[in-house]
DNA sequence: GAAACGATATGATAATTGTCATAATATGAT
DNA sequence: ATCATATTATGACAATTATCATATCGTTTC
């Protein structure tokens, strides 16, 4: 918790409260909780009430489900600006996902009753509200129509791809998730992951310490996340 | 179009506009466009500017985008009450998807400069769509992620359900999908759905006459469903 | 340090699905 | 009505993926 968190100097304010004034940015503050998480911890779990509204400030988190056999199903990974609460917050009383953090994170939470009652009297909060959540529900959406057309190999590729080119900006990088993770979230076996992992570092496209994975033939990885 | 189609009397008017008074009220109706679509008439085309806000007031509607390779695969399948456009419209210039009328529809257009206008002065109008629009993302992930769990036969046996349930209430219905466009939404090939159906008729779970589909024995077709 | 456990890894084999060929039926156009 | 075309249908075979067995490595626990 970071005492000198001040909204007035948040870097996210822009997101959704840049059109707050007086009253309701007071309301807003006053009332927000930031919380911390290490690594591994829970910060949402399926079917808890919804009290607060949530957006990350730092970090990196995964959105997930069980399925009907206990099986887990990584429904997506957000970063900072694109994770907000998830989409039911507004439909629902009870949280449809879990959420946990990949990496150490840092949320805001602010009640739902207070984001509702702000919403109301301000239109262009709401507008904003809905911005983002289509935005989130479109990455979404469109992720999972991606994966969906691919290949085992190519759906690995694509996660390889997103780490290194929108989460870590770099070649090199400590896979946040594990294999098995990353089975859960292309929709494929734990065996087959590891299989295709092997496969491109015999082919040379990669050199895996672990849980570092080096990037040495991004154009080779990219066509085949295009399917090759 | 129905020229007595007044928005006060319109049984949809709850969905999103039921705060509204007087002067945005009317901006509403009188802004509103009534549009007819036939059976396989295209409403919303990938990649379009988007400019109107649109419901579906009668019919049935299917949500679809080509994949990299030209294929196109469906999204989700909409009634009146589901269906909001598409989630994009807060967030993009232009649409992601494609809509077209699997039964001959009604729509009702509202230009998006209205509808951002009035919701800018009504946060009410905002929290309802904030609402229908959670709802339907919701539906669109959750579907997602249920059908990925399961083969293919368990695949076809929900989009039956779904039919029959949720769309027909009936247990004898025609098919408002050909093979091919089962086999867009469900994620396989046309020929692997056939069959699928084909097994159905054989064990005598269904009775099919070319698009009429008479679902015999729905434990049964439930518990494919489930996962058999 | 040893034991126990989970994660990573690989191979053999089975199950599932896709591809290609082919044919019958239905649909629409002239 | 007839032809052209798309849809539905089925089979044989290939490709892909899952399952099961087993082994190694690393971490945690005692």
């Amino acid at each position: 918790m970071d005492p000198s968190c001040t909204c007035e100097l948040c870097e996210l304010k822009g997101l959704f409260f840049e059109n707050l004034e007086g009253d309701q940015l007071d309301m807003i503050c006053s009332g927000k909780v930031e919380k911390e998480f290490s690594q591994g911890e829970s910060i949402i779990k399926e079917g808890t009430l919804i009290k607060d509204f949530v957006y990350l400030k730092s970090g990196l988190v995964k959105s997930f489900r069980s399925d009907s056999h206990g099986k887990e199903q990584i429904i997506s990974i957000s970063k900072p600006f694109d994770y907000v609460s998830l989409l039911s917050v507004f439909s629902n009383d009870h949280y449809n996902y879990s959420v946990s953090a990949l990496e150490d994170s840092v949320t805001c939470n602010i009640k739902m009753e207070d984001i509702r009652s702000i919403a109301s009297d301000n239109g262009n909060l709401a507008l904003n509200l809905l911005k983002r959540m289509s935005k989130v529900a479109d990455k979404i959406i469109l992720d999972s129509l991606a994966i969906r057309t691919k290949h085992l190999r190519g759906r690995v590729a694509f996660l390889l791809i997103y780490f290194s080119q929108d989460v870590y900006l770099s070649s090199e990088f400590d896979l946040p998730l594990s294999r098995k993770e990353m089975a859960e979230y292309v929709g494929m076996t734990t065996e087959n992951v590891i299989r295709s992992l092997s496969e491109f570092r015999r082919d040379g496209i990669l050199k895996i310490y672990g849980k570092t994975i080096h990037i040495v033939n991004m154009d080779t990885l990219k066509s085949i996340a295009e399917f090759g």
